[in-house]
RNA sequence: GCGGGUGUGGUGAAAUUGGUAGACACGCUAGACUUAGGAUCUAGUGCUUCGCGGCAUGGGGGUUCGAGUCCCUUCACCCGCACCA
C-alpha cells in the first residue's frame, strides 16, 4: 500500500472533530500549557502559505506538550472587525457581517485542512455581540477609574469623587490633564456638569478635544501607530492635523509600568527596544518662564536644566495656546501668517522637510529666571506640540536644533562650555566638560550641575525635576460603522455611560455605510439610534425629544479595542456572566508562549499590556503580563514577477533583452511563471484580457520574467495559496516544509524548491513501515545500531522543540529514518517511539501509523518517550585535541557518563595515554556531556 | 542621525556556544533499476591541484594550543525610530 496522503488526512480530521480530540478542559489538577497564535483578521484573500508559518509552529508545541502530559490550551479566533470589511460594504452595499462570515468558513476550512490542533469550542469574533460585550464593559470600567499615582494603580473614580468632596484637589496625586485647583467647598459648590467636566479629565477612557491625526480620504481619525511615515498604514493615504472632539485613553499613566515590567517577559529583545523608544521616557525638568508685560508663564520640558545659564531665546510650537496672546501688534500679521501656512503642511511635508529652518518673532520677551535677562521670544515649528510642553528654552550652545535656528536668525549663541569651540556646531556631549558664564553653576560637571539646579529650581518654585514622556495618550474614536459601538449616550453634552446590564449595545442598521451629509460618521445614517433610560433600550431617533431619550455615541471603537483582552476570553470563551471567571482565570493565569508578528509592537502588544495591567489594578486578573514569553516569527515573503513594457507601447522584452530599452516593470501573476522565470504567454493572454493584443519580444524561443522578493500579497500576484500544496503534497508535507525552509523567527521567500525532499521523507518513514508494500512490524528486539539511533533522535528531536529549532529538527528526523532504513529496522520496539516524536510535525500520517500499529485512541494522547542514556553510550572518536602547559585534552563522548566510567575511556585512550605520560589527572571537566578538559 | 539585527558552498541552511566548518535538504554530475512512478537506489559534489597538499565562514587586525563563534576596526545589506528639547 502506497502513502496516499489524501485519503490519510481527510480520515484523521473528521476522526479528531468528531472526539473532540483537542478540546481543553478547565481542570485545575493538571499542569497546564497556554500557548497563543496572534488571531487573525479575516480577509477576503483567505489565507496564503504565509500565515499558517506561526499556526504550525504553535501547533508542534501544543501537540508536544500534550505527550509531555500538560494540559494544552491551544485556541484560534477571528479580530473580524476592521476596515476591509467595511470598504467592501461601502463599495457593494453587503452588511460587513455577512462579508466577515463567508471570509471566517473559508478561513477555517483552510486552518482544517492543515490539520491543527485547536480547541474550536472556544473560538472568539471580536466582532460577535456576547464578545463585544464584554469590551464595552471594559471601556465602562476604564469611564469610571482614574490613575492614583501615591497608589501606582487605578483606581474607582468614586474614590475620587470622595477625595474631591474632603479635600479637594489638595494631595491629590493623580493622572490628569487638569490644571485647575480647588477645595473641598468649591467642589461642592460646582454644578453637576462642573464635575463631570472636571472628572472627565481624570478618567482614564475619556472625551476631550483633541488635536488628531485626520485622515480624509479614509474618512477617519488614526492612532499614532496606524500611521507610517507619515501616511495611514491603511491605503498609504495623507494624514492631516485636526481638533476634534474624541475618546481617548490615557495610556500614559501607565508609561512607566510599561516600561518597567519589560524586564520581566521573555520577549525579543528587538521588539522591547521598540517598545521603550516608543514611550520614550526621558528624565529632566520642568522649567517656569514669566513673560514680560503677561500673567502667563510659559513652562517648558527639558533634559539639560544645567544649560540654563545658556539660554538665549525661547521658541513656541505654532499650535501652542500662547503664541497668538503673546505676539504684540507689530508682529501679529506675520505670526499669524506663519501659523496658517505650518498648519497646512500635511504631516509628511513637516517630516521630510527637516533640514528647512523656519520660524518667526513674537515681539515678546520672557524672563530668565535666575539672571533676569530678557530672551526673546520666538515662534517655530521644529518644536512639536505634542512633545513636552510644546515650548523649549533655547540653548544654542548645546543643542544643534538650537544652534541652527539660532545662526539663521542671527540670534546671539553664548557658550557655556569651558574650552570648547563652538563657531561650526553645537556642544551635544553630556560629558567632558566644566561649565562657565553659569553663575552658581560654574566649574560644575553635568551630574553635579543637574542636581543642584534642580534643587534651586524646586525651592525657589521655578520649576521641578520630571520625567517626560512621549508616549502620547490613545484616540479611540473611529468614524466608523464596523467597529464596536462605544456605550455611551449624551445629556446636555455630557456623556452618560450605559451600564452592564444595558450591554451588549449592538451595531445598528444603517442604510450607507459612508459618513452622513452634514459629515457625522456613520452610525449617524441609523435611524433606530438613541437610548430610552427608562426602558433601558434602544429606541427610535425620532423620539429624541422625549424626556427620558437621549442620542447615543456614533463613534465606534479601534481594531485594537477587540484584540486588547481576547487572551483572556479564550480562558472561558463561553462565560456570559463575566469577561471571564476567577477560577478559569486563576487557572490559565498567562499565556506561556505567544506566537506573532513583529508589526504589532508597538500597537497591539502595548495597547494590550495596558488593559492587562488596568484590569490587574481592579482585581480582575490575577497577573499584571499576559504572556510570559513572545517569539516573533518570521514573513514569509513572495517572489513577485516582473514583465518589461518599452514605454508608451505594448511591446513586452523578455528580461535578457532590456539592456536598449526605457521599460518599465509591471507584476505578473506568479501561476503563470515556472521556476525557471519562464512566462506563459498564452496562459497569460488567455486569462487577462489586456494582454491578447500586446508583443512579447522572445529570446531563444521563450520569455522571461524578472523576479523581486517582496511582502506576500495579493496585489503583488505573488501568494501562493496553501490549497494548491496540500492537494500535490498533502498538509504534513506542507507543515515540515514550512518549518524546514529555516528559523522560525526568520523572514525567507517561499519557495519549493526542497519539497520534494520533505515529501519523500515521508514516503520513506512510510515504508519504513511497509517492507514489501504491506504494513509489517515484528515483536523482535531491535539491534544495538537501532537503539542508538532512535535514543539519538529522541534527544535531539525534545531539545529542539524545546527551543523552537523546527529545522535542525526535521534533519534529525530525516537522518534517523535513513539510518534505520539502512539497518532494514522494523522492529515496534523502534517504530512506536519513532511515530510518536513524529506526531508533531505530521500528525496525519503518524496517526494512520499508529492505528495500523493496532492502537485504538488517538496518538495525540500518547505519552512522550524518554530516551535511554545507556543506550547512547559508546565511544566512537575519541581524540586529544590539543595540548598546551597545562595539559588540557578535550574528547568527544557520546553521553554524561559517571567519572570512573569517564576515567578508564581516558586511560583506555591510546593516544590520549601517550599524551599524559604516566602524569597524574587533577581535575575533569565535563561540559554538556560531551567535552571534557582534563587538567594535569 | 540614533537603536537593533544579519553576513558561511550554486541554493535554503547546520555547527553541541571556543574544539574535525559546511550536518540535513534542494540543485547538479555519473551510474543502477523498472510493473514508466511527479518513483526508487548507489556514488560524487566548497574552491584549487592529475595527486600529495594548499586555501576557505564579507574585508583587515588581535586574544588563544585552537576562532564562523570572543575583542578591535572596516564594508555591505535588512528592520525599527527619527526636529523627542
Amino acid at each position: 500500500m502506497a502513502y496516499n496522503f489524501k485519503i490519510i488526512e481527510r480520515k484523521w480530521q473528521g476522526y479528531w472533530k468528531k472526539n473532540q480530540t483537542f478540546k481543553a478542559i478547565n481542570d485545575n489538577k493538571l499542569k497546564k500549557y497556554y500557548i497563543l497564535d496572534m488571531f487573525p483578521y479575516p480577509s477576503g484573500a483567505g489565507l496564503h502559505v504565509g500565515h499558517p508559518l506561526g499556526y504550525i509552529a504553535t501547533d508542534i508545541i501544543a501537540r508536544y506538550k500534550r505527550h509531555k502530559g500538560f494540559n494544552v490550551l491551544h485556541p484560534q479566533g477571528y479580530d473580524s472587525f476592521g476596515l476591509p470589511a467595511e470598504q467592501y460594504a461601502i463599495e457593494t452595499g453587503k452588511h460587513p457581517a455577512d462579508t466577515t462570515e463567508k471570509n471566517i468558513k473559508q478561513y477555517r476550512r483552510q486552518l482544517d485542512r492543515m490539520g491543527f490542533s485547536f480547541d474550536w469550542s472556544r473560538e472568539i469574533r471580536t466582532s460577535s455581540s456576547n464578545y463585544y460585550k464584554w469590551t464595552q464593559w471594559i471601556f465602562l470600567l476604564l469611564f469610571d477609574s482614574y490613575y492614583d499615582l501615591n497608589k501606582d494603580k487605578a483606581k474607582s473614580i468614586s474614590d475620587l469623587v470622595y477625595h474631591f468632596e474632603n479635600n479637594g484637589t489638595l494631595q491629590l496625586n493623580a493622572v490628569t490633564d487638569n490644571i485647575e485647583q480647588f477645595n473641598s467647598d468649591d467642589w461642592k459648590s460646582f454644578s453637576f456638569s462642573k464635575k463631570q467636566e472636571i472628572l472627565l479629565r481624570y478618567r482614564l477612557a475619556y472625551l476631550s478635544e483633541t488635536e488628531v491625526n485626520w485622515c480624509p480620504n479614509l474618512g477617519t481619525v488614526l492612532a499614532n501607530d496606524e500611521i507610517i511615515n507619515g501616511v495611514s498604514e491603511r491605503g498609504g493615504f495623507l494624514v492631516e492635523k485636526k481638533k476634534m472632539k474624541q475618546w481617548s485613553m490615557r495610556i500614559g499613566a501607565y508609561s512607566e509600568r510599561l516600561i518597567n515590567d519589560l524586564e520581566k517577559i521573555d520577549w525579543p529583545e528587538s521588539l522591547k527596544e521598540m517598545q521603550r523608544n516608543w514611550i520614550g521616557r526621558s528624565v529632566g525638568a520642568f522649567v517656569k518662564f514669566k513673560i514680560k508685560g503677561h500673567e502667563e508663564e510659559i513652562k517648558v520640558f527639558t533634559t539639560r536644566p544645567d544649560t540654563l545659564y545658556g539660554v538665549t531665546f525661547m521658541t513656541l510650537a505654532p499650535e501652542h495656546n500662547l503664541t497668538l496672546k503673546i505676539t504684540t501688534n507689530e508682529y501679529r500679521s506675520v505670526v499669524k501668517k506663519y501659523i496658517n501656512s505650518s498648519r497646512k503642511k500635511s504631516e509628511l511635508d513637516r517630516m521630510s522637510d527637516v533640514k528647512t529652518i523656519s520660524g518667526v518673532f513674537s515681539g515678546s520677551y520672557a524672563i530668565h529666571p535666575f539672571n533676569g535677562n530678557e530672551i526673546p521670544i520666538w515662534i517655530g515649528d521644529y518644536v512639536l506640540s505634542g512633545y513636552g510642553t510644546g515650548a523649549v528654552m533655547a540653548v544654542p550652545c548645546g543643542d544643534q536644533r538650537d544652534y541652527d535656528f539660532a545662526k539663521k536668525f542671527k540670534i546671539p549663541i553664548k557658550n557655556i562650555f569651558s574650552n570648547k569651540d563652538i563657531s561650526k556646531c553645537a556642544f551635544v556631549q553630556k560629558s567632558d566638560f566644566k561649565l562657565i558664564n553659569s553663575g552658581f553653576l560654574n566649574d560644575l560637571e553635568y551630574e553635579p550641575a543637574i542636581n543642584k539646579v534642580i534643587n534651586y529650581l524646586e525651592s525657589k518654585n521655578f520649576g521641578k525635576g520630571a520625567i517626560n514622556y512621549r508616549l502620547r495618550d490613545a484616540i479611540f474614536s473611529r468614524q466608523r460603522y464596523w467597529g464596536e459601538p462605544i456605550p455611551v449616550y449624551y445629556k446636555n453634552d455630557l456623556p452618560i455611560p450605559l451600564s452592564l446590564k444595558d450591554l451588549p449595545l449592538k451595531l445598528p442598521k444603517v442604510k450607507n455605510y459612508l459618513p452622513t451629509s452634514d459629515g457625522a460618521p456613520p452610525l449617524g445614517n441609523a435611524t433606530k439610534w438613541a437610548w430610552d433610560i427608562s426602558k433601558g433600550k434602544v429606541v427610535d431617533n425620532s423620539l429624541i425629544n422625549n424626556i427620558d431619550v437621549f442620542p447615543l455615541e456614533l463613534n465606534t471603537m479601534p481594531g485594537w479595542a477587540g484584540s486588547s483582552w481576547y487572551f483572556n476570553r479564550y480562558m472561558d470563551a463561553c462565560n456570559e456572566n463575566e469577561f471571564v471567571s476567577k477560577k478559569a482565570v486563576n487557572y490559565w493565569k498567562e499565556v506561556d508562549l505567544y506566537l506573532g508578528g513583529s508589526e504589532h509592537a508597538t500597537g497591539h502588544l502595548m495597547y494590550s499590556r495596558f488593559w492587562q495591567k488596568f484590569l490587574y489594578d481592579l482585581g480582575y486578573l490575577p497577573v499584571d503580563e499576559y504572556a510570559k514569553k513572545l517569539i516573533n516569527q518570521g514573513m514569509i515573503l513572495g517572489y513577485s514577477a516582473f514583465i518589461h513594457r518599452k514605454k508608451g507601447t505594448q511591446e513586452y522584452y523578455s528580461s535578457n533583452l532590456l539592456g536598449n530599452y526605457k521599460t518599465e516593470p509591471i507584476r505578473v501573476d506568479i501561476s503563470f511563471v515556472n521556476s525557471s522565470n519562464e512566462l506563459d504567454i498564452e496562459g497569460l493572454k488567455e486569462s487577462q484580457i489586456q494582454y491578447r493584443k500586446s508583443k512579447f519580444k522572445l529570446e531563444k524561443g521563450k520569455f522571461f520574467v524578472t523576479r523581486e522578493v517582496e511582502k506576500m500579497s495579493k496585489s503583488k500576484f505573488n501568494v501562493v495559496n496553501p490549497d494548491e500544496i496540500c492537494e500535490k503534497y498533502g498538509a504534513d508535507t506542507l507543515r515540515m516544509h514550512e518549518m524546514f525552509l529555516g528559523p522560525l523567527e526568520q523572514s525567507k521567500p517561499w519557495n519549493t524548491a526542497g519539497i520534494s525532499g520533505v515529501h519523500s521523507f515521508l514516503k520513506k518513514l512510510w515504508r519504513l513501515y511497509h517492507p514489501n508494500k504491506n504494513f509489517s512490524v515484528n515483536n523482535e528486539k531491535p539491534t544495538k545500531k537501532s537503539l542508538k539511533y532512535l535514543n539519538q533522535t529522541i534527544k535531539k528531536v525534545t531539545e529542539d522543540i524545546e527551543s523552537q529549532s523546527f529545522n535542525t529538527c526535521i534533519s534529525s528526523f530525516m537522518i534517523c529514518v535513513n539510518q534505520l532504513t539502512s539497518e532494514k529496522c522494523n522492529e515496534r520496539q523502534i517504530l512506536e517511539p519513532l511515530i510518536i516524536l513524529l506526531s508533531p510535525f505530521a500528525p496525519h500520517i503518524s496517526e494512520e501509523l499508529w492505528s495500523l500499529l493496532g492502537h485504538n485512541s488517538s496518538i495525540a494522547k500518547v505519552k512522550y518517550p524518554k530516551y535511554d542514556s545507556n543506550q547512547l553510550v559508546e565511544l566512537s572518536k575519541n581524540y586529544p585535541v590539543s595540548f598546551n602547559g597545562k595539559m588540557r585534552f578535550t574528547i568527544e563522548l557520546s553521553l554524561d557518563l559517571p567519572i570512573k566510567e569517564i576515567e578508564k575511556i581516558i586511560l583506555n585512550d591510546k593516544r590520549t595515554k601517550q599524551q599524559l605520560k604516566g602524569k597524574q589527572i587533577k581535575k575533569v571537566i565535563v561540559v554538556l556531556g560531551k567535552i571534557i578538559n582534563i587538567v594535569v
